[in-house]
DNA sequence: GACCCATGTTAATATCATTTACACACGAGC
DNA sequence: GCTCGTGTGTAAATGATATTAACATGGGTC
């Protein structure tokens, strides 16, 4: 009973998958011409269906927003988790790991990307969306645990401080120098390494590194 | 000759200033309704003026939001200098200083921030854009530059690294936390703070400081 | 004092978001 | 097998937007 829905062949009146077909869609769209030019219209077109029929499952233009910013956050989480791996085989590799994860997300899907942290989607007006976002912290933040559970106990810093840095560091890495063509500037090495280089400094700073 | 132009008071058949009033009025729009919610015609109407007149100064929507990004990228450049100030009185403070005024910019002057970082302007588009981030990004990495002469010559990382760095926690922090009431997640503490311990952290990191 | 050009205006086109009234179709119940 | 109801689509209408083209104005120049 589902279709694929690409513009080719013909179809009952009744779509079958619409929804899905519309979140897919809005992610070609806002690859294609980011979140600014995806249209609702233009969607809806691409779905092969009326301008109007999109409304029957999306109050308005910001919900597809969101449930494209939702199906990101649950693929970033579970991308997130697998990396960090439950910290195997050593914290340290599985922690880099878990960066350049981050990274690799933002990079291969910039439209989820872009849907969840630039499309200005407010997340408390979701809660589904804040669950969401709050479980791919999650990872992050259970990672900085099991790394803090191995320090020295008068060295160890609070959770959720080191969680937010390692957090912000990799967004900010991310959006400022992250993406695959739009990237805002020119690195003198790979982000990747730079966010790795910014991590074992950090960490060295919290005294978890042998000098 | 410069009148104010808030739709108060009738005026010539020209309006004199319409350049900077649009780019006003668009600071203003952005502030209030993000950058996705401005809107090119309501910027004239606030401004006084058909919707067409617009386009006597800026080619496009884009275009003059490429004008208020390069704004707040000039003014950006010279709140960081005055809160650098030449590394006075030390390096160290001033340094705190500077990551103060970075979030204080992105929280006071949201609007600017929008259409510097999240509108998705492409900054090679436009090369006096380009230098004026450069300009701004230039304050960064002479502080940056003045710390490092600082260290002891074993421990110095490369001025370039270490200014990304510096660049993609301010941001990161900035564009996750930092914004007056459109915060994306609740923190323990004030942004600065946040800002604040991960500097020391990452300058323990580099060695730079007596433990 | 006539003219030019920068700067505005009006009018027109095309596209969107969104709503309302209407159409289809599949499944529940008979 | 038939009928009705609800979930999904469609068509048409409204109001706003971006953008362009043709026309208007008026201050400054020669």
């Amino acid at each position: 009973m589902t279709w694929g829905r690409h513009g080719h062949g013909p179809r009952g009146y009744h779509h079958g998958n619409l929804k899905e077909a519309l979140v897919r869609a809005a992610l070609d769209l806002i690859a294609k011409k980011g979140p600014a030019g995806f249209t609702f219209a233009e969607a809806a077109r691409w779905a092969g269906v009326s301008p109007a029929a999109p409304y029957r499952h999306f109050r308005d233009r910001d919900a597809l927003l969101a449930s494209v910013a939702l199906q990101g956050f649950e693929r970033f989480a579970a991308m997130l988790a697998t990396a960090w791996n439950g910290g195997k085989p050593d914290p340290r590799r599985a922690f880099e790991e878990l960066g350049k994860a981050y990274l690799a997300f933002a990079r291969t899907e910039p439209a989820y990307y872009s849907a969840m942290f630039e499309a200005g989607i407010p997340l408390h007006s979701n809660p589904e969306l804040l669950a969401a976002s709050e479980r791919a912290f999650a990872v992050l933040r259970s990672a900085c645990e099991t790394l803090i559970t191995a320090m020295p106990a008068r060295e160890r810093p609070p959770v959720l401080m080191m969680a937010l840095h390692i957090w912000a560091m990799s967004h900010g890495i991310a959006s400022l120098f992250g993406r695959g063509d739009s990237a805002r500037r020119a690195l003198p090495m790979p982000p990747e390494e730079l966010l790795e280089a910014a991590l074992l400094i950090y960490l060295r700073g919290l005294g978890s590194s042998p000098a």
